[in-house]
DNA sequence: ATATATTTTTAGACAAAGCTAAAAAAATAT
DNA sequence: ATATTTTTTTAGCTTTGTCTAAAAATATAT
C-alpha cells in the first residue's frame, strides 16, 4: 500500500467513525485538502483493491479488510505519538505531524516491539485509543465538559480538538490529562463556565469545555 | 528533498567513501539495481540543486552541501539502529531495512532528540560511526581480521559486510562487537585461520576475515 | 590508428497521484 | 414539476521517477 493509499484509508476511518454513514467524495477532500476530482480517482483504486465499496455518487464505506487496515495505521501513528511524549520528550502539541510520517513506517515486528517497549498503552497522549495488533480497540465513555452541569466534576481523559492551537492553551492553563475539574458555575449567556482545575479556579469559554472530554467521577 | 533524492545522496556518499574518486553512474545503478538511464535523470536534477558536481560521461562528487545532506541521513539511519538493537530488542541482521524507512522521517528536532536518548552513541549495531549533528564523524582506526599476522590479538569493532547472512553467521559463531580474537594460526594454502574467540577456538575462512574490522591491542 | 566493446546519455513511454475545466448526476428550491 | 444549485465524475494535462531502445561518447584491443 502507497502512503497516499494510507492516508485516504485513515482518512475515511476518522469521518465514518465521527460520522457514522457513508462518507462523501467531497468530506474526503475537505479533510485531505485536496480536490473531489482526485478523491475519485483514488476511489477507485481503493475498491479496486477491496478496501471501500464504492458506487459512485453514493460515497464510500470501509470494507472489514480496510476497516482493519485503517486501524493498524490509527495504532501506528499513536505508539508512536506515545514513543514521541514518553521517550522523547516531545509536547502533546507537536508529535502529530511527526507521527504522521512514522505511521507509514512498514514493519509489524517494529510496531509490536514498539507497543512492548512502551508497556503496551492503551491511549495516546491526547487521551484516543490505540488499537491492539489485533484491532480491538478499548472505549472509555466520556463526555465533554460542556455536558456537565453546575457542581459536577470530571477528569479530563482527551481533547476533541488536537490542533497545536488548543493544545498549547491547554499548557498554559495548567490542564493536562487527568487534571480534576469541577465546574463552580455557567454563565447562562454565553455558556461559559468558572470551572476548578485542580486547585485553582479558571473562566472558560464553551468553545474550550466542548473541545474537553472528561470522565465524570 | 524526495526520498529518491535522498537515496541516490546517499549511495554517492557510500560510493565515494569507499573508492575516493569521481562516482559513475554504472555504479551508481547497480548499487542501487537501477538502470543508468534513470541515475542520469537523477543527477541532472541533483546537480540543478547543487547536492552534486556532474559533467557528462565524467561522473559525480558530491558538493558540500551534498555530502552534509547525505551525512545527515546516514545519521539518522544509524541513529535508527542503535535504537532498534538498543531498545527495542531487535537482532544486527534485522534493522537495516527498517532503518531504510525510517531515516527519511523528517524532523532535525526529532533526531537529536533520538540522539540524547540513545545517549549519544558514536556507532552504530555494525560498528559503523554515526555523524553528530554538525556532520562531524570520529573514525576509529581498524584493520581488517585478514591484515593481522600470527599470535597479533584484535578486537572485534565492525563489519565491512553488513548482510543478514554474514551477521547471522557471526551470532551462530558467537562472534559481536567487543569480541576478543587472537590469530593462532594461519594456512598458508587458503588463509584460512585458527582463531580464539574470547575462550574458544575457531577455524574461520579468508572470507571471513576479510569482512571484520578489529582494533589491535 | 582503427575497430570493437563498454559506458553513458537521449528520446520517448508509462504509472502514480495530483490538478483544472467541463459534463453528468443528485439534491434543493421555487 | 421544473429550474437551479451542489456534488461528483470524467477527460485531459502535469510532475516524478521509472523503463526500453537507440544514439553518442569513451575506453580497450588489435
Amino acid at each position: 500500500m502507497t502512503f497516499s493509499e494510507e492516508n485516504y484509508l485513515k482518512t475515511i476511518y476518522h469521518i465514518a467513525a465521527a460520522s457514522g454513514v457513508e462518507v462523501s467524495t467531497n468530506a474526503i477532500a475537505e479533510r485531505m485538502e485536496t480536490k473531489a476530482s482526485s478523491v475519485t480517482d483514488m476511489l477507485k483504486k481503493l475498491a479496486e483493491k477491496e478496501l471501500i465499496v464504492y458506487k459512485k455518487y453514493q460515497g464510500v464505506s470501509l470494507t472489514e479488510k480496510g476497516k482493519l487496515s485503517a486501524k493498524m495505521i490509527v495504532r501506528k501513528h499513536r505508539l508512536w505519538e506515545v514513543f514521541l511524549v514518553d521517550k522523547l520528550h516531545f509536547s502533546w502539541d507537536e508529535v502529530h505531524d511527526i507521527a504522521e510520517e512514522l505511521e507509514h513506517i512498514k514493519s509489524e515486528k517494529l510496531i509490536n516491539k514498539l507497543d512492548d517497549f512502551l508497556g503496551n498503552p492503551t491511549e495516546d497522549p491526547h487521551g484516543d485509543p490505540i488499537p491492539d495488533a489485533k484491532g480491538k480497540i478499548i472505549t472509555v465513555e466520556k463526555l465533554l465538559l460542556s455536558e456537565l452541569k453546575e457542581n459536577q466534576v470530571g477528569i479530563c481523559v482527551g481533547v476533541k480538538d488536537t490542533s497545536p492551537e488548543f493544545l498549547k492553551y491547554l499548557d498554559k492553563n495548567k490542564i493536562a490529562l487527568g487534571s480534576k475539574i469541577k465546574i463552580e458555575a455557567i454563565e447562562d449567556y454565553d455558556l461559559s463556565l468558572v470551572v476548578k482545575i485542580d486547585e485553582s479556579d479558571l473562566l472558560i469559554s464553551n468553545k474550550i469545555a466542548s473541545n474537553l472530554f472528561v470522565k465524570v467521577v
